[in-house]
DNA sequence: TGCTATTGCTGAATCGATTTAGTTTGAGAC
DNA sequence: GTCTCAAACTAAATCGATTCAGCAATAGCA
């Protein structure tokens, strides 16, 4: 029952060939080696018959390249960060390159865990989203001419390509689509993180805020993935507390799927008399009742940014790092309707 | 800046050992080895100072283990998947496995193209839920002695293990739980697929409403990952042209959230006129307004029994498989609450 | 005919670990 | 003094591919 793989060196014995010859065969280096018409076509011809497939492992020993990259993010089943993965395998595929999927978590520990698993296997490229922290462990990965390219955030202490959202004008135009519908008191909503990427959505709120004139209200949760509820209780009492408030901006898709339940449980009709927009789309977003509006960031031409600039340092290493900052859109969906048809 | 990685050899010269030695003391055999306890420490100190880290793909190559497993399932951003995926993930690293996660999308030239990915690359096992099809796969995968189990499916004519739930009974409880709590005419909205899984669950349906003597409806709708709108067209037509029906019960909870999205859009207050269940629950579920109802399978008993099961396979190979049927439990939310309250 | 070039192929080294089958040394038994 | 055996270590084979360097045979040309 148990079947031994034939190794190139077996199929080698069977033709009366050199395995030299056969791997050039393999490799679709015949005629460039010279090798005769008709032996190719025998050895490919065995080939085909006993359905050969190289040992990668092996492979990946002497040419010290595994054709996989790995997409590293906070949470893949979060509808953004799947949705960038998706494109981003599709094009891989492509190029004959295949994808890792894993979630961070925001964990520090747990990343450099995976970092170090995959580079002790020699994956060959890395698409980050960074947590707090990781700076010497991506440093390290550069050191040693592997690929990175950060997402979502940058790490301003490194030099290394990043592809990133203008955070702080989608908050801007994300508050101001608020005051524009009439909301007048815009509770912004956010997670008590130090990253540079929830500073700017703090800041673009704060601005656009401040150009109306209005009065800004922000309340800052513990991230944590684990007390969840106890998150939820908190921003509970904050809208009870607030009872002044008509809209709400949600830093993040996570908070404000979090953050709609909770305001399900105070009051199931509450949802109608407040102004809701999320930072980040979501799937979720249009099936709720009534449809949440949310900022969206360009998935595809994030996805492919960050594989234009993979494939390119794949095949040279010492590029420059390029730098990029892209615009999202507004989504506007039921629940940021002009404060007038709501009441 | 680039820096070559240090290899056993390199370390050996250093310090003047044979790579033998070094080896013996990297994977702790150095007392059961007999080297001395200074030299030990010795090398321990220049391992740690360097900051050694195996060139895992070579390790492989020579003892044809990766200690890495798949978990290959039909979407791990779905709920219940990534439930078991991080249950399965903690339990084989503290087992040194460590575990990659990936989506078949129920396509089978995909599965095939996974399967053989990790094959080629020597993973060590697979836990995989089976799209049609795939039989010869998985057979080749058994035949060549990689630990294979089930999941969620079972392929009658292998003698795989395997690990699913009661469906039959899930799908007869959760159907008599909406007659229990008042419900006359309750439809059943399935997925047109031939697998066993799904047939079982329709003939609990049946089983339940046959005893209480109702009537039957029920829609199956194509599958397909792609035309999801489409398939809501007709699950909205399905519930105006029966607009009799005072329950329904989705056959998965992809098709739930998909229906309650329909549900809203042709009229956002005939979701309080419903009974609705969902076989699977969902995080969704319970933010949802009002709260889902959901047959719930045991998730954490299937990541445990999975990973019991694997790690004995990759212990002794040629183990008697292992057939499990396990019982899901039903979460009554407010979307099934008793037709009284609801009129 | 003699010389070089090209065609067509192969032997063996190599990647970086693990592991088998030794070798050397010294202590203790007799 | 010799023999045995354990302790402490190592040389070399091995996993399965890729690839460098080179060989034999034929062709081409003067």
């Amino acid at each position: 029952m148990k079947k031994k793989r034939p190794s190139l060196k077996d199929i080698a014995e069977v033709l009366n060939v050199s395995t030299t010859t056969v791997s050039f065969v393999l490799n679709g280096k015949g005629e460039e080696k010279k090798i005769s018409k008709e032996l190719i076509a025998k050895v490919e011809a065995y080939l085909k018959e006993i359905n050969y497939k190289p040992n990668l492992v092996a492979r990946s020993l002497r040419t010290g390249s595994t054709r996989v990259l790995v997409f590293m993010v906070e949470d893949i089943s979060n509808h953004f960060f799947s949705k960038v993965g998706r494109i981003i395998e599709d094009i891989s595929y492509k190029n004959d390159y295949r994808v890792l999927f894993c979630s961070t978590e925001n964990d520090l520990k747990r990343t450099q865990d995976l970092i170090h698993l995959f580079h002790e296997r020699q994956v060959d490229g890395f698409i980050i989203v960074p947590p707090l922290g990781i700076e010497d462990d991506i440093k390290h990965l550069m050191d040693h001419d592997t690929p990175v390219i950060l997402f979502d955030r940058k790490i301003p202490s490194l030099n290394t390509d990043y592809v990133v959202i203008n955070n702080f004008e989608g908050a801007k135009t994300s508050t101001k689509h608020l005051i524009d519908s009439g909301y007048k008191n815009i509770a912004y909503i956010t997670v008590d993180l130090d990253q540079g990427q929830m500073q700017d959505r703090e800041a673009g709120y704060r601005a656009a805020i401040e150009e109306a004139g209005l009065k800004e209200t922000t309340l800052k949760l513990p991230f944590s993935t684990t007390a969840v509820s106890e998150s939820r209780e908190k921003l509970k009492n904050f809208i009870k507390e607030h009872n002044d408030i008509d809209a709400i901006f949600f830093a993040t898709n996570y908070l404000s799927q979090s953050g709609l339940k909770g305001i399900h449980q105070i009051d199931p009709n509450l949802i109608n008399k407040l102004g809701i927009i999320s930072f980040d789309d979501s799937g979720f977003f249009e099936m709720y009742s009534p449809t949440i509006s949310a900022f969206a960031q360009p998935i595809e031409e994030m996805a492919e940014q960050l594989m234009r600039i993979m494939l390119k340092k794949l095949k040279e290493k010492d590029t420059k790092p390029e730098y990029l900052t892209l615009e999202g859109t507004l989504v506007a969906r039921e629940s940021s309707q002009p404060r007038t048809t709501k009441l």
